[in-house]
RNA sequence: GCCCGGGUGAUGGAACGGUAGACAUGUAGGUCUCAAAAACCUAUGAGCGCAAGCUCAUGCGAGUUCGAUUCUCGCCCCGGGCACCA
């Protein structure tokens, strides 16, 4: 019997790939692109993780089978390599930073390789090289340089003083790490506790440079309509950003000239308010201490209140505490009552105003205070329900914080809530005293480390000109050698130390100057790195051009359409159906290809005249008729469109290509778009003018000029402008498919959608969004089913298992191992029972010969191709692998097994294994080797077997299984099940009152 | 408290509303061996039965259906995220 040598197959097979360049992804190629994104890797100095291995094995499956399936596809690789582990190991062991990630990155690419990963290695980067945190640098640069005022981003010049930056400086209370000796971002304190070390974090206030990302809060939730993600992780995102619309309500206190404003969301509840509260920290207390007369007792429980740590403020069970500021009193300004004011902790300064009204009656928090503190409770809300019975609740226990109908609210009594909020609101903007708001609890972004082991922010103090940024054509402001790599006490970055390298020349005035000796959050390089990958060496890579951006304005025409279109979606709605299409948009040969909900199109075409959707029928059976002359290209303001439309026949989508082809496609190729009413943003979407500015691709001034041109010059300007250096960017972006981890889908994910946003805001950048689709992939456990550490002594090392079973069967495990999204708990045996299949593969590889398969066989086969196609897809993995063994289980039960079936079965397993597959097919065929083959397609004709097994059920119960034809009329399937004895025994004399038969499955007598 | 997931044999897990438990692990018995390992074969949800077969089984309780692991409603438990965000 012929010998499994794994080693000796991996290594022939690994060199093999590196002699011919296999995974170079082609720039501009012919073929279709897809770009497959997986988070590159912190290069710890521990190795490859498991974890990783898991993501880079179904990875690597899924771009094998899209290489085969004739995809352009880029598949690259790089390291994301600044950050604490890397400096905490030089301080101890007096290394350069820079040698240690060498090393560490040299050991991961080992691995990798020794996996037999198809990376595009010629793509590779590393966020610590200065060629490419030159751009990082650059990004911060544009956004220190620019700011978004009304909704539009604005070039802001170097001595304005005013526009709020989107990166400025501001005095801040931070977050320090007194073990790190950093400042934390808010998002790496979990629990009051530095996310890295555990120590407990404090607060400090420094000077910290800050990314303005609330100026996108609104965008980062209203985009993630357009990309395919998981519920979750939209769902995660949202909450993150907690977008909270509202009112600001303005109380004035008596006596003074002061108003103190609050945010609610309950404006309908504020004949209920019964007194105020501000934060301890407010600005407000400054400003009414005069005329309060315990301002001492004030004083002290503020400064108790400041001394406790956020763990015991913030939690929402503990007893709420607070002072009556005596003396003052505010009004309501709705109803012109005095109400008390209090402080008290249970208030965020952080949040809304820092102050807010308390409505005891309709509010948990307010009530457990007022309960407290002996506080009027008001009631001004009844349940819908208990209109009638206007009873008062204010015995009762707890707050009724729902929605329902206003009682005691003078006019605005008997209004629901919804329509009070909205009344009450106007009234007081009448006034000058309120006005609606939204808020969010997302907070601007820290940006600044004490650090060595970061990128370098490029920005120079000058004691005459303030802060002046490096000029763009300096950069990159490199890290200089230093000798010691300890943070200092004073919270400066140990660069503080380099006089060399701190001390400069202002570039403005040339006087004496230092530079910014503060580092970036390792969360900046990989902002954006995907990028990078199109054009890894491009040393203009985010120069011109500045793309054109055209207003929107919506036009009373446009109107009648939306309106014209709610009616048409929320009708379809209503009957429950799902519409999809994709727009496909072609430039100069590159393909974009977006998928939009149908309405999308069928807005675009309307606004442009086009008739892409001219008719629905809409009825029980729901049929869409498209008239779209197919297959012709479309000129219109500078691009050239193409839709592709689907339409349902026979219960498959159809798709029209653009050269006429009918190509079938599977349902789940298509996102669903939940189907709402059209609402200003999805008008957004679907306007023309929107996907013009998506798709513009000429300087603002170059439109200008050109705007006398004809269809014919501004093509042929648009072919020039593709072929200037920076379009590889173009042609590969969006990221098709974003693979990582379930840990970064707040953090990471948020913070470069909002570089990226801002990147297409500035031009430089074709897409709204940067991932057009995101999945995530489980964690693996340990043997025992904890959480792999050192400590636990539960890790498992890759290396051991290559070297034990080879690389086919660790990727080929990792892909069994559980459902891919799912944690799975790492399990020896598991392993040990993947390796005996691919020993059995070996095996049957012997009885390959010239001959003809069963017809079972021919079935088996073509459903595994069929089923494993869809699986490799979807990225479930763990029934790839089940489908393989299936298969091969069937071989070993064959005499001889025809090369032919045998070659496809290779070419399936391929994804999976693909140095046993490469030799094993090598052996059979020579002339051509497995991976420049065409991806195998299922014959429908095998998929329909002559003879079905189908169950014969009595009252839903299966009682038989007969054998039928496939496509055997009922009338032949109930003879052949009453021909059987068993079942004629048990129908014997009784009434059939039914019989339900689906083709191919079941055959149901209902009795009685 | 709020928002997402998820509950199927001894275990990891499969199942377009249509034969529940594919595939793998484990266990038991067997073949081969002086013996063991490896490999291979057979059995393996529970209960009843000599057998044919029957009954019960997908967290619990209802509902829709000829038929529910799958759809709907209520409840219980587990995991993840957010959490005094007004």
């Amino acid at each position: 019997m012929k010998d499994y040598d794994f080693k000796a197959i991996e290594a022939k097979w690994q060199k093999y790939w590196t002699d011919t360049n296999y995974g170079i992804a082609e720039d501009f190629s012919d073929k279709p692109k897809f770009y497959s994104l997986i988070e590159f890797p912190y290069p710890s100095g521990s190795g490859l993780h498991v974890g990783h291995c898991m993501m880079y094995s179904a990875a690597d499956a899924h771009a094998r089978m899209m290489r085969m399936k004739g995809y352009n596809l880029m598949f690259p690789m790089g390291w994301d390599a600044f950050g604490l582990p890397t400096e905490n190991y030089a301080i101890k062991n007096k290394v350069k930073p820079q040698i240690v990630t060498e090393q560490s990155v040299k050991t991961f690419k080992k691995q990798q390789q020794s996996i037999g990963y198809s990376f595009d290695w010629s793509r590779e980067i590393n966020t610590t090289d200065p060629n490419y945190y030159k751009w990082t640098q650059w990004i911060f640069l544009q956004f220190y340089k620019h700011a978004v005022v009304d909704g539009k981003l604005i070039e802001v010049t170097d001595d304005d003083t005013t526009t709020p930056r989107l990166a400025f400086q501001s005095e801040m209370p931070v977050n320090w790490c007194p073990s790190c000796k950093i400042v934390l971002a808010n998002e790496e304190v979990i629990n009051n506790n530095c996310e890295r070390c555990g120590a407990g974090s404090q607060k400090r206030k420094q000077k910290q440079w800050m990314l303005r990302i609330t100026d996108y809060a609104d965008r980062l939730i209203k985009d993630l309509g357009t990309v395919d993600y998981l519920d979750k992780i939209k769902t995660q995102q949202i909450n993150w950003i907690g977008k909270s619309v509202g009112s600001n309500i303005q109380f004035k206190i008596q006596n003074s000239e002061l108003k103190i404003n609050v945010f609610t969301t309950r404006a309908d509840t504020l004949f209920g308010c019964t007194y105020i509260v501000i934060a301890p920290e407010s600005d407000y207390i400054a400003m009414v201490k005069d005329q309060v007369s315990n301002i001492k007792e004030v004083e002290e429980y503020i400064k108790k209140a400041k001394s406790k740590s956020d763990i015991d403020r913030t939690d929402a069970d503990k007893d709420k505490t607070g002072v009556k500021l005596e003396g003052i009193k505010a009004i309501n300004p709705i109803n012109d009552e005095e109400v008390d004011v209090y402080v008290a902790d249970y208030v965020l300064a952080s949040y809304g105003t820092g102050a807010v009204m308390a409505v005891p009656a309709h509010d948990d928090r307010d009530f457990a205070f007022a309960k407290k503190y002996g506080i009027e409770i008001k009631q001004v809300i009844n349940e819908k329900i208990a209109t009638s019975l206007s009873a008062p609740r204010n015995d009762d226990n707890q707050a009724f914080t729902d929605y329902g109908v206003l009682v005691n609210s003078g006019e605005f009594s008997g209004l629901t809530s919804e329509e009070a909020k909205t009344k009450i609101t106007e009234k007081l903007k009448k006034d000058d005293l309120g006005d609606f708001t939204t808020n969010f609890k997302l907070r601007d972004w820290i940006f600044s480390r004490q650090h060595y082991w970061g990128e370098p922010i490029p920005i120079i103090h000058c004691d005459k000109c303030g802060i002046v940024p490096v000029p763009v054509d300096q950069l990159p402001v490199t890290l200089p050698d230093v000798e010691n790599y300890e943070p200092t006490d004073t919270g400066e970055s140990p660069l503080a130390k380099i006089d060399s390298w701190v001390n400069v020349k202002c570039p403005k005035c040339n006087s004496d100057a230092h530079r910014e000796t503060d580092t970036m959050p390792n969360w900046a390089g990989s902002s954006w790195y995907f990028l990078r990958y199109c054009d890894p060496k491009n040393d203009q890579f985010f120069t011109k051009p500045t793309f054109f951006q055209p207003e929107i304005e919506v036009t009373e025409k446009d109107k009648k359409y939306i309106e014209e279109f709610k009616a048409i979606y929320t009708d379809l709605d209503q009957k429950g159906i799902k519409t999809w299409a994709a727009n496909r948009f072609m430039l100069n040969g590159i393909n974009r290809k977006v998928w939009l909900p149908l309405r999308t199109i069928s807005v675009m075409g309307s606004l442009k005249d086009l008739p892409v959707v001219e008719k629905y029928v809409i009825d029980n059976n729901y049929k869409l008729e498209t008239v779209y002359p197919y297959g012709k290209l479309f000129i219109k303001d500078d691009i050239r469109f193409e839709y592709v439309t689907f339409e349902e026949k026979d219960g498959k989508l159809i798709s029209f290509s653009e050269k006429g082809a009918i190509q079938e496609m599977s349902k789940n190729d298509l996102p669903e778009f939940p189907l709402g009413v059209i609402d200003d943003f999805h008008y957004r979407v679907c306007s023309p003018e929107y996907n013009l500015k998506h798709y513009k691709f000429i300087s603002k001034n170059e439109s200008e000029t050109r705007q006398g041109l004809g269809d014919e010059e501004k093509i042929k300007f648009l072919e020039e402008w593709l072929e200037a250096n920076n379009s590889k960017r173009l042609y590969w972006t969006p990221v098709d498919l974003y693979n990582g981890g379930p840990e970064h889908i707040t953090l990471h994910l948020l913070y470069s959608r909002f570089w990226h946003k801002f990147l297409y805001d500035l031009g430089v950048v074709p897409t709204l969004e940067p991932y057009q689709k995101r999945i995530q992939h489980g964690i693996i456990l340990g043997p025992d089913g904890q959480k792999m550490s050192k400590s636990k002594g539960n890790v498992v090392n890759p290396d051991e298992m290559v070297e034990k079973f080879g690389a086919d069967t660790l990727r080929a495990y990792m892909m069994f191992i559980g459902p891919y999204d799912q944690e799975s708990a790492w399990n020896n045996a598991g392993i040990m029972g993947v390796h005996r299949f691919l020993k059995r593969v070996v095996a049957n590889s012997e009885k390959v010969n010239v001959t003809k398969d069963t017809n079972d066989v021919l079935v088996k086969l073509n459903q595994t191709v069929a089923g494993v196609t869809d699986d490799l897809e979807n990225f479930q993995m763990n029934t790839v692998i089940s489908k393989l063994m299936e298969l091969n289980n069937l071989f070993e039960k064959q005499e001889k097994i025809s090369t032919e079936s045998f070659k496809t079965f290779l070419q399936i397993l391929y994804t999976a294994c693909p140095h046993i597959a490469s030799e094993l097919w090598s052996e059979i065929d020579n002339t051509v080797s497995i991976e420049q083959t065409a991806w195998p397609v299922a014959d429908e004709k095998y998929l329909l077997t002559d003879e079905v097994d189908i169950a014969v059920q009595i009252n839903g119960k299966t009682r038989q299984i007969i054998k039928i034809k496939q496509n055997a009329s009922q009338e032949e399937a109930e003879n052949l099940a009453k021909a059987d004895t068993k079942i004629s025994e048990l129908l014997n004399g009784q009434n059939i009152k039914k019989t339900v038969y689906v083709t191919g499955r079941i055959l149901n007598f209902v009795l009685q």
